[in-house]
DNA sequence: TATATCTATAAACGCTTGTTCAGGCAACGG
DNA sequence: CCGTTGCCTGAACAAGCGTTTATAGATATA
C-alpha cells in the first residue's frame, strides 16, 4: 500500500464532508476508501471483496457488516460523487447568472476542477457505473444525462440570444453533439494529466473554459457576452 | 442473435479486409465476429467463453483450436483496430499536403468516420484495451499515444506558422491537452449517437472539422489558412 | 451484573471461471 | 488403401468468485 506515483497526496479518498460518509461507522468508511483505491487502480470488476477487506485488515465476511453486497459498495462510490457534481454543477450555474456565456464558463470550470482535484473518485465514476444494473444504473444514467441536458439547454439559449454560433448550424441534434463534445474533453481530460507534466489547476481550468467558449463562437466574429470572469472555486 | 437498436446492421463484424481476418478460417471468424458483438453490449471480462463458442454452436474447448487464450481473442479484435488507425490517420495526413489546418482536418475526418461507420468496433478497440498484460498492452498504449503525439506535432507546427493560435498559449504542454480535447470528443463522440438522432456521416463529420478548428484558433481573428476542404454541408 | 447490540472470525457454501485433455469423427494426401 | 492432420466434443480440472452461517468476543445500556 505504497504512495502512488501521479497521484495526488492529499486527495480524498470519499469526502469526508459529505453525508454518504460522514453517517458512516469507521470500518465502513476504511473499506470505500480501500475499495476506492483498488478500483482506481484494477477497476471494481478485477478487485476481489478479499482485496478489498485484506487492505482494512478484515476477513471478507465483515465487509457485509457494512454493506449488503459489492455492488451495494460500488454503488455508494459512484452514485455519490454524481449527485455531489450535479449539486455543483446547479449552484455554479445559479451563480453565474443569467448569461449562457458565464454559465457556460462556470459548468466548464466545476467539471475540470472536480475531475483533476478528485481524479481517482472521477475514474471510479466514470468507468465503473456501467456495471450496476437495475435501478442503481437508472439512476446514475439519469444524473449524467440530466448533467448533459443542462449544458445543451445553456447552448441553446446562447445560440437564441445571439450570444452563441454553434458548430453544426442551428436545432437541438447540433447543440447535443457540441454539448457532448465539451463534455467530453472535460471528463477524460484528466486521464492524460500524468503525461502533460506539471500544470496548475488555474491553469487547466482557464484552458478548459478557453476551449469550450471557442467551440461556441465562430471565428471572425468577435463573442457578444463580456469576458469570462473567475468563478469561485466551485 | 437479434438484430440490435441503434446498431448499424451492415457492420463488418472484424473488417473482412484486413489479413487479421481474411487469413483465418472460417470458425476463427466466426469466433471472432461472436466476441465482438457480446464485448460491445457486455464488455469483455463479463462475457464468458462459454458465451462466445455457444454463439457459435460449439463447446467452450472449441475456442482453444484457434486462440491461445480469451486475451489473445480480446487482443487481436483491439490490435487491429489499433493499427488500422493508424494506418488511416497516416495516410490521411499524407495525402492532405504540408499545410496544418489541412492536417488536423483529415485527422479528425479519419478519426470521426472510423468510429462512427465502426462504432461496434470502436468501442470494443476503446474499452477492453486495458485490460490486456504485458507487451500487449504496451503495444496498444504505444499506438495510441503516437496517435496523440502526431496530433500534437501538427497542432505545434501549426502555431509556429502562425495558422493556429492554441488555447491555453504556446508550448507543448498547452499543446497536448489541446490534442488530448480533440481526440477526446472524437474518441468518445460515437457513444452518444444513439441519443442524438439522425444524422448524416457527412453531418458529423464537418459538424466535428468545425469544432477541432475552432478549438485552435482564436476567436476574433480570422485564421489565415484557406477554409478547409471538403467541408460538405454543415 | 445481566442483556442486547455490534462487529468480527473461521469455515464453508454453491457456483462460475478459463483452460486442459483424451477420444472420435471427417477430410485429405500419397 | 492407410495414415496424418485438423477440428470438435464431453468431461473434467483447479482456482477463484461473492456470499452465508454459526459462533464468539467486545461494548453499551439498564
Amino acid at each position: 500500500m505504497a504512495t502512488r506515483t501521479g497521484e495526488p497526496p492529499g486527495e480524498d479518498p470519499v469526502s469526508p464532508t459529505c453525508d454518504a460518509t460522514s453517517t458512516r461507522s469507521d470500518p465502513a468508511r476504511r473499506l470505500l476508501a480501500a475499495a476506492d483505491e483498488l478500483f482506481f487502480r484494477q477497476g471494481a470488476r478485477a478487485t476481489t471483496v478479499r482485496e478489498i477487506t485484506g487492505a482494512c485488515g478484515l476477513t471478507p465476511g465483515a465487509l457485509y457488516n457494512h454493506f449488503s453486497s459489492k455492488e451495494d459498495l460500488v454503488y455508494e462510490l459512484v452514485v455519490h460523487r454524481h449527485r455531489r457534481l450535479d449539486e455543483e454543477v446547479t449552484a455554479a450555474i445559479e451563480l453565474a447568472g443569467p448569461d449562457p456565456g458565464d454559465r457556460l464558463s462556470a459548468m466548464v470550470s466545476v467539471f475540470v476542477l472536480t475531475h483533476v482535484r478528485g481524479r481517482r473518485g472521477a475514474r471510479v465514476a466514470n468507468r465503473e457505473y456501467r456495471d450496476l444494473t437495475a435501478a442503481r444504473l437508472d439512476e446514475v444514467v439519469a444524473i449524467r444525462r440530466r448533467l448533459r441536458d443542462r449544458l445543451v439547454e445553456i447552448l441553446l439559449d446562447g445560440e437564441a440570444k445571439g450570444v452563441f454560433s454553434l458548430p453544426g448550424g442551428k436545432g437541438r441534434p447540433a447543440a447535443v453533439i457540441a454539448a457532448a463534445a465539451i463534455l467530453d474533453m472535460c471528463v477524460h481530460g484528466s486521464e492524460w494529466l500524468t503525461e502533460v507534466g506539471t500544470f496548475s489547476l488555474e491553469e487547466l481550468e482557464a484552458q478548459y473554459v478557453t476551449m469550450a467558449r471557442r467551440l461556441v463562437s465562430a471565428p471572425g466574429v468577435r463573442p457578444a457576452g463580456r469576458r469570462l470572469r473567475r468563478s469561485g472555486r466551485a
